[in-house]
DNA sequence: CGTAAGTTTGAGACATTTCAAGGTCGGTGG
DNA sequence: CCACCGACCTTGAAATGTCTCAAACTTACG
């Protein structure tokens, strides 16, 4: 099923598509120093001269279908991703068929970062809806790096960050109940499209009910009881995938002491 | 109080001190290259002059006591480290006092990598024994991967790998009922014991059941039952920190489906 | 209009936690 | 030496949060 804007075009997460003489495949070296997501992704901080480095290792771009993957377990891994429009989700799994997304990945964030101890994929990327990555050579990459000091150091800080959101989510799962799970799923959410110059309080999801459950470690019915609970509180506005936050500093007390029970008068 | 053995020496986890005479802080540069766990640590898979280089800037040893923290967060990030002997373990907290173990790091294990995106710490490692570790300035190593290839490809693997872990910890914690996880946590452990020379079947912990129970994600009381239930099932001999492992296979199976209810007849 | 996919809601089942009590071990001081 | 203490571990029973199963509903779409 293909998912449709049910509103009037609201400045909404993920970024739309560019235009479309910019949509075929291989498109010339448009550049990350144009690039909207210039901020957050591999020229982050990097002078004009890095970022020119990397963006002529950084041109080869990638669409993809919602549904399609950009990699798989088992594959050979030969690049890292940033997503230039769209969103991934990127799926764990065990051989006796348990299943776990690890990350979701917006405009701007690198993926493809695990796996390098065996040159082989250990998670599979899907697009959540039809999106664009720009595909980076490892070994250009670290060859880059290996010249450029403060392209090594940015490197190093995307992996160190990397571990440091798995920490996170990790101890989210580890030491939180189901609401406080979704309240600290969605202001992440609402931080990060803040962070990509968009509204923190409006959000369209780009996944399903199943798919953050999968995510945060519970079942999706439970993830629709605390949408409707948070929604009877005030917290929310929930209309299908369609959240609004009315109360953001409610959602903050709901991440991290729960709803607390009313005395029922 | 102060854990002795209790049994006569059986070589077991973790790694015996070495003589009194190499005890000193400080000690002179002793080398990776003779080093019990090259194998394992910064130098693997390097050749013997790649070998040395990092023998260079490992020299630092730093000895701490059961209890003692290496770093604390919130600290200034300048090293990383390597375990020489002993074990510990690196706690993650929230500020609302939520704490998990993030991980336990055995002889030859690197550990500190993660903060390199605030140069903050964000976890805390704590000894859980008498133990030394090798202090490597990261400054040095990102300079020393910066000339040498080998060394930057194995950093990169270092981190990657890292990812993977906390990646499976994470399915673990997601994914499987108590029994899986502590029957997952002992298997990872025998294994890793194995690589470092010792049985896989003779496991004395060096960690309390609140601190198992503080890394999976559960209670100090259900690791507690769940050690009872695996040796009245035969596949354990539980004594203690003592821990044998009668039945690997059968430990396997429950890793993957938990104990099977048997009909009561 | 019917079907499929996704979502919501309820009721009962179940795993794990919580609370509480008792047990063991090793160390310490009378 | 023995009694006591504190830290740690074990076990039970009740409470609780989440899952499972089931049904009904919505929306998109042929």
């Amino acid at each position: 099923m293909k998912f449709r804007e049910r509103l009037p075009i609201t400045l909404l997460f993920p970024l739309p598509p560019p235009p479309a003489r910019l949509m075929s495949n291989n498109t010339p070296n448009l550049g990350c120093t144009t690039c909207r997501n210039g901020h957050l992704c591999l020229s982050r901080g990097l002078n004009t001269r890095e970022a020119a480095l990397v963006e002529d290792i950084a041109h080869r771009k990638i669409r993809v279908k919602r549904g399609e993957s950009i990699f798989r377990s088992g594959d050979a891994l030969d690049d890292i991703y940033a997503v230039k429009y769209g969103t991934f989700k990127l799926t764990l799994g065990t051989a006796e068929g348990r299943e776990m997304i690890a990350a979701f990945y917006l405009s701007g964030d690198i993926f493809g970062t695990d796996g390098f101890e065996s040159d082989t994929r250990t998670s599979t990327a899907i697009a959540l809806e039809d999106s664009e990555v720009c595909a980076i050579s490892w070994n250009s990459l670290a060859e880059l790096a290996q010249r450029e000091g403060a392209i090594q150091q940015l490197v190093t800080q995307i992996f160190s960050a990397r571990i440091g959101r798995k920490q996170r989510l990790m101890l989210c799962i580890g030491s939180m109940r189901s609401e406080e799970r979704i309240a600290m799923f969605l202001l992440d959410l609402s931080e990060r499209l803040r962070e990509r110059g968009f509204s923190n309080r409006h959000i369209i999801l780009r996944m399903s009910r199943e798919e953050i459950a999968e995510h945060l470690a519970m079942t999706l019915e439970t993830v629709s009881r605390i949408f409707s609970l948070l929604a009877r509180e005030g917290i929310l506005r929930v209309d299908h995938r369609e959240i609004q936050i009315l109360d953001v500093q409610g959602l903050e007390t709901v991440a991290q002491a729960g709803v607390q029970k009313r005395p029922v008068l």
